[in-house]
DNA sequence: ATCACACCTGGGAGCGCTCCCGCCGTACCT
DNA sequence: AGGTACGGCGGGAGCGCTCCCAGGTGTGAT
């Protein structure tokens, strides 16, 4: 008969960290009543509860995530995808107030984040993978586009998920979206209130769904103004500088005449100013320029850029009460119990920031 | 008698996914057979790997990893921890680069790189508890203050680290490093050999050790080049543009006639030639400017800058290279062997790129 | 034909936790 | 006094994997 050595508590790199048995036995009690002492469960009295939490400090305990994760199925982390380079996703201020929201909301929870790039086919295929093997409770997935197939990709895999930016007019996901719409509405209402009439557009990527939308209210409001509508006065971009440039000059060449100009974001506003300037126009004395985003280049632009002010972290703040939301649920869920997932969609209001380029 | 029920296999999130032991099932074999498929073992045979292969693609198996973590004691991710606020990881490229680069070092691994940020105290002490947790293999550090606490807390903890940048001649962790003493030298040596001799520096933040090294750098070259050292031509900065613009118009107050400045960063040196241009000075005709990181910035400056080059990419390659060194090492150690962590102190060399601002 | 040895393979034990069953004791009712 | 709740608690079972031992099978040497 052979004695089997005890496995020696894993690797090396274990350094001993003590255990709940070892908290238990320190604190006289079982097993159960610290785990029920770790998790805040009511029901425990108060001289054990003091008894256990003297044992957790003494110990220095901290739960093993790993166990925590295998036995109650749940990992207290969501991911936030950005399906873009790196190098786009830190240009962008865009992902910065996200981020921060998301760890506004976050803050007075247990819930970690992980931030996850997928541009290339090869990591979106790792990530799948690692969404499948059960790494987080939830998903944040930001600057979507309308043909990518992650999203129902996530959603098949039954994870909670929370969009930024609808899809299109029937997301199926969760989702948080600002009024783009009405944001655009506004601006070209405000440039017609200026007297400008012949007011073109450089619009986003258009199979971004907000960009698309932008495109939408600035129509309305041109036909609410009773201004017809001339192709000529809008010109596609793809939200970068030199998008804003070549779109601008696009349409200096096409309509010489044009008065004001709307940008689908700050960026390509930026690009659009370098090249008015070029051509010896005074914004706003001859052209009228409003962008969107209200980033920090539209406080710093020369003039000082109009924009259209997305409540940005509040979206961060507001995907996470989602998600948060969804996970909730689904833990409450009994197998019996029938599936009435939210998919709540969220719709931020813009504002308009009025500065000197209009 | 009671008949207990199983236990419905934990959440309904689960989801049914497949297990080791489903997919050794299928396959006709044991869990071990599949647990060595799966992680590649070489002791299995052909036929059996291409059995248990053909179970995994069937039943879309996917390893979990709470279940391994646990039973393995690894985690397969490693955390870039980031003790700034959100706003300056995003402001600074540097990030950026050092991100691409520890992508790219863990482009053929399976593990997977978490974001933290831990700027404030109670974000702090709440990534030491997740670190204790377990949650990671080991910690890559950037941007560590002299008198940062943080890595001896690390260290303690007994998790493999690496920071970027030493905190002093003598750094206890395994580091990576560019030569700012020798960068700084040669931007000065360059700056004498066009003939300036009233040679100003704007430092960084002094208890950053780098920054240190760069003015040590700087009064090395001076000295070499038999130039008599003057404190007026030393102002302190602290890498950001108004650091770069009061240190500057400081300088100026102090020593007008001043031919030449080298700043300890882009940034800085963007502030100073602001403060050049509204004085008057012509660059690099009455005044040459020397910049130091030769990011984005240096290239689009008017005129463009001379930089110093920190190859930042490599040194995230290199610092993912030297934790994931450091994980094997601990994880091939059996506690009996003796501990002999190679806390490998790597130093990149610089690299002058001359523009036309000096 | 026998033995030694390699190579594969199955499956027990255990990682540290959560969940839950059922026991114990006390307080309250009849 | 006995019965009944109920809050508090202990500990068994199990989460899905890895590690490792022992046993089986096949090969080549004796």
């Amino acid at each position: 008969m052979t004695i089997r050595q005890p496995r020696e508590g894993g690797r090396a790199r274990s350094g001993g960290r003590p255990t709940l048995e070892e908290v238990a036995a320190r604190a006289g009690v079982g097993r159960g009543t610290v785990s029920r002492v770790i998790n805040g469960s009511p029901r425990v009295s108060e001289t054990t509860r003091a008894a256990v939490e003297a044992a957790v400090a003494e110990l220095g305990y901290v739960p093993n995530t790993a166990a925590r994760a295998l036995a109650a199925n749940r990992t207290d982390a969501i991911a936030l995808v950005v399906p873009e380079p790196e190098g786009r996703f830190f240009a962008e201020p865009y992902f910065s107030d996200i981020i921060h929201g998301v760890g506004v909301a976050l803050a007075d929870t247990e819930v970690q984040l992980l931030l996850t790039f997928a541009s290339k086919d090869r990591e979106r295929r790792r990530l799948a993978q690692y969404l499948a093997a059960q790494r987080v409770d939830g998903v944040l997935l930001v600057s979507v586009h309308a043909n990518d197939p992650l999203p129902d990709l996530i959603d098949d895999l039954h994870i909670p998920a929370v969009v930024s930016g609808r899809r299109s007019a029937t997301e199926p996901l969760a989702s948080v979206d600002t009024d783009n719409f009405e944001g655009a509405r506004a601006a070209i209402a405000h440039l017609v209130e200026r007297g400008r009439t012949r007011i073109a557009t450089i619009t986003g990527i258009l199979d971004v769904y907000g960009a698309q939308r932008r495109l939408d209210g600035y129509r309305a409001a041109l036909s609410a103004a009773g201004i017809e509508e001339d192709e000529a006065l809008v010109e596609p971009g793809d939200f970068s500088e030199e998008g804003g440039r070549r779109a601008m000059a696009e349409l200096l060449r096409r309509r010489p005449d044009l008065d004001a100009v709307f940008a689908a974001s700050d960026v390509m506003a930026s690009g659009a100013r370098q090249i008015l300037r070029e051509q010896g126009r005074r914004i706003p004395d001859d052209v009228s320029l409003v962008g969107f985003d209200d980033s920090a280049i539209a406080r710093h632009m020369d003039p000082p850029l109009t924009s259209v002010r997305q409540p940005i972290e509040q979206m961060g703040r507001e995907m996470t009460r989602l998600l948060l939301a969804e996970i909730a649920a689904i833990d409450a869920h009994r197998p019996q119990t029938s599936r009435l997932l939210s998919r709540e969609q969220v719709v931020l209001p813009t504002q308009l920031v009025i500065r000197s380029s209009s």
